[in-house]
RNA sequence: GGCCAGGUAGCUCAGUUGGUACGAGCGACCGACUGAAAAUCGGUAGGUCGGCGGUUCGACCCCGCCCCUGGCCA
């Protein structure tokens, strides 16, 4: 074998999956066995004090491995995907300058493109976003998407007329950069060759029984507590945080709008749909290996796919 | 036992003075996705209109009986 590996970059590891699917113990095991560090690259578990309806893996049972972008925001400070983007190239940097391999896991699909791919953002700006924003509300979706089809076709093609998120960020950036937006996700290409992803496959009604449990394990175990404590750090004002699954829910329980037991259903339910809208994202990308989350060897597995591209 | 309300899509409900159910929200399924992404949005499939009988050219809508649910009175 041609060990040859000891001046090469580790590469960069990343778990995708479903929620509930399994990922955080495959990342502690694939970090003890490559010597790694893990990178969170989930967008609510960088949140300080959502624990329990994030299922953020505590410290105790961290296995001394070290976790990076947990709990660097406050509930208030909202993030966006260039924020995690940056921090997350830059923590990566940082293990692998130190000789250790990055683990990445976490279930925000969006992020993980944009930290593992060619992936630019074009620039924001506050003003013109809060004014569009404004325009969104009095005039409505289809009357700004009217103006974007004038101004950049091929965007409004691809941008549904209801969609006022995406036709103010369109919008936005043609005004910003005066150049057309592409509306299109970048192609699928690693930054850095040194890539590897390792998905987790479950099948739906397994998964949807893990995410039964795993809900009613929160609301057992003191969401509604969690969610008390929150508010009072200013939840409610946080844009991204306050519109986290589960927590939604218990606000709505705290606000006497629901009963525990309705929460509990509608979280399932969101969580479900959130679980097929994840899964859409990786179904099609090739450069995935695929392990299954009870397969006794995919520990193995994992590490083999890691084999092909370090070195 | 009597009275009242109600039984329409998987769920909660609209609806037609009798003429092929404009159904809606939620859910399910499929899909999109470049600075809020656990977000935002699009498409598709589901209905013997409680059962039986009658009136009628024609009934989910009218009549009769029956079944079921909720409430009130005994």
């Amino acid at each position: 074998m041609p060990a040859r590996a000891t001046t090469s970059t580790p590469a960069v590891v990343t778990i995708v999956g479903p929620t509930a699917s399994g990922k955080t113990e495959l990342s502690l095991d694939l970090a003890q066995a490559l010597g790694g560090e893990v990178v969170n690259t989930d967008a609510m578990q960088v949140y300080r004090g959502m624990d329990i309806g994030t299922a953020k893996l505590p410290p105790a049972e961290r296995r001394g491995i070290p976790h990076h972008l947990l709990d660097t925001l406050t509930v208030r400070e909202p993030a966006t995907v260039a924020d995690f983007q940056r921090w997350a190239r830059a923590a990566i940097a940082d293990i692998r300058g130190r000789g250790a391999t990055p683990v990445l896991v976490g279930g925000s699909a969006l992020y993980t493109r944009a930290i593992l791919d060619r992936f630019d953002f074009p620039g924001t700006d506050p003003a013109v976003r809060a004014r569009l924003e404004a325009e969104l509300d009095t005039v409505g979706s289809p009357a700004l998407h009217a103006r974007l089809a004038g101004l950049d076709p091929a965007a409004a093609e691809r941008i549904e007329p209801e969609n006022g998120r995406r036709v103010v960020r369109a919008l936005e950036v043609i005004e910003v950069t005066g150049e057309p937006f592409s509306a299109t996700l970048p192609v699928q290409e690693y930054a850095d060759p040194a890539t590897v992803q390792v998905g987790v496959a479950i099948e739906r009604d397994v998964l949807e029984e893990r995410i039964t449990q795993r809900v009613r394990q929160m609301f057992d175990g003191g969401l509604l507590d969690e969610v008390v404590a929150l508010r009072a750090d200013g939840l409610a004002e946080g844009r991204t945080a306050s519109a986290a699954i589960g927590y939604r829910q218990a606000a709505a329980v705290l606000d006497g709008e629901m009963t525990v037991a309705e929460a509990i259903e509608r979280t399932v339910i969101a969580t479900r749909q959130f679980a097929r809208r994840q899964m859409a994202w990786w179904k099609d990308d090739p450069r995935i290996t695929w392990v299954r989350y009870d397969d006794p060897d995919r520990v193995a597995q994992a590490l083999a796919a890691v084999g092909r591209v370090a070195g």
